[in-house]
DNA sequence: TATGTCGGCCAGTCCGACGT
DNA sequence: ACGTCGGACTGGCCGACATA
């Protein structure tokens, strides 16, 4: 990864990310819009600037700060993504580094992704047509099981909701701690918190995130996801393997097979396709298979999504999604 | 406010394959 | 024949939402 940093005088510093061999299929819009997680908060993006923008965790000082960083894509400039973090005119290189390197896995900006993409593209001449493969996900892999567990059992704006609500949560834990103790230089706030480390709900009760949070159930499961990686019993990679992934996140109680199957293929893993009541629909009416239930989802998906392997999520999402957005 | 419905998780049960 | 194992199935649970 490269970068490197121009001071400009109102906004704050501009890191630039090198596109690379993504630049010549790169499209920000595509990539961000491929996934209902870009309407997630912290997550804002503006339709009219075609600009993302979200608080960033800089990790290498002790206490970590959050900085607002908008990320866009000018008509001018195919080589490199811009990333400008609003009201920082200093950023050492660990924290540029630590900033990119969340913006990349967002945006699946890397040599690996690439790679999958353009296999998928080769099995799939539709999706590379209209430039669809990119699916967008979080900065982190610890937000992304956590925005799994908030999809299940309740609706879309429930799902948004929750996700508000953490961020607010932090917020708040934030302040407490600023209060506390305010570090010389540290970046401006933002209204809106950043989604919550499992660190910063380590120490949070299960009926404060139920009624304060409105998460209901999915409160006790986060705790308990929360507390076994806090206590070292489980721990998440981005590179770790794709059984070792399914066995700690189903040792929680709480996440089953669509919860994982969803956490896997943020990570890149789209064999399993997360089978919910949608799906149903989906393979019934896209499909005709009108026999198609629950008992059989799992069967049905992977009879019809079989010849894409290993991408049948990304063969599955790119009808569903397009579905959903004519 | 009461009731029905929805949707995913979970624990118990069933059943077939396999080994002894 | 019997015990064990694992996958499939089932009913209940939980919580929210829509409707009367």
């Amino acid at each position: 990864m490269y970068e490197k940093e121009m001071s400009s005088p109102y906004d704050g510093c501009v890191l630039y990310l090198l596109l690379g061999s993504s630049s010549l299929t790169f499209d920000l819009e595509k990539a961000v819009c491929s996934h209902g997680f870009f309407m997630m908060a912290p997550n804002h993006w503006d339709p009219a600037t075609k600009t993302l923008q979200r608080p960033f965790r800089l990790f290498s000082s002790s206490s970590t700060t959050t900085v607002v960083v908008r990320i866009y894509q000018p008509s001018n400039d195919s080589s490199n993504l811009h990333v400008q973090v609003v009201g920082t005119h200093f950023i050492s290189s660990q924290d540029k580094q630590v900033l990119l390197a969340q913006v990349s896995r967002m945006l699946r900006v890397s040599e690996k992704e690439e790679n999958d993409i353009s296999e998928f593209h080769e099995i799939h001449p539709g999706a590379k047509i209209v430039g669809f493969g990119r699916i967008f996900r979080s900065p982190t892999l610890f937000e992304d099981i956590v925005k799994s567990i908030l999809l299940c059992n309740c609706g879309w704006g429930r799902s948004l909701d929750m996700a508000r609500a953490l961020c607010d949560v932090q917020l708040e834990l934030k302040g407490f701690k600023q209060k506390a103790k305010r570090k010389r230089g540290a970046a401006e706030t933002s209204s809106l918190g950043d989604f919550p480390t499992s660190k910063e709900l380590a120490n949070v009760k299960k009926e404060f995130l139920e009624k304060r949070c409105n998460l209901g159930y999915r409160a006790e499961t986060i705790v308990r996801l929360v507390r076994s990686i806090e206590s070292g019993e489980l721990h998440f990679e981005d590179d770790q393997d794709y059984n070792t992934v399914t066995i700690m996140l189903e040792s929680v109680k709480g996440i089953g097979s669509f919860t994982s199957s969803y956490v896997l293929t943020c990570m890149g893993f789209y064999q399993r396709i997360p089978a919910d009541t949608e799906t149903i629909r989906h393979i019934k009416q896209v499909h005709a298979r009108e026999i198609c239930s629950a008992k059989t989802v799992n069967k049905d998906a992977n009879e019809i999504y079989k010849k894409y392997a290993p991408f049948q999520y990304l063969a599955y999402w790119y009808v569903s999604y397009h579905l959903l957005i004519s």
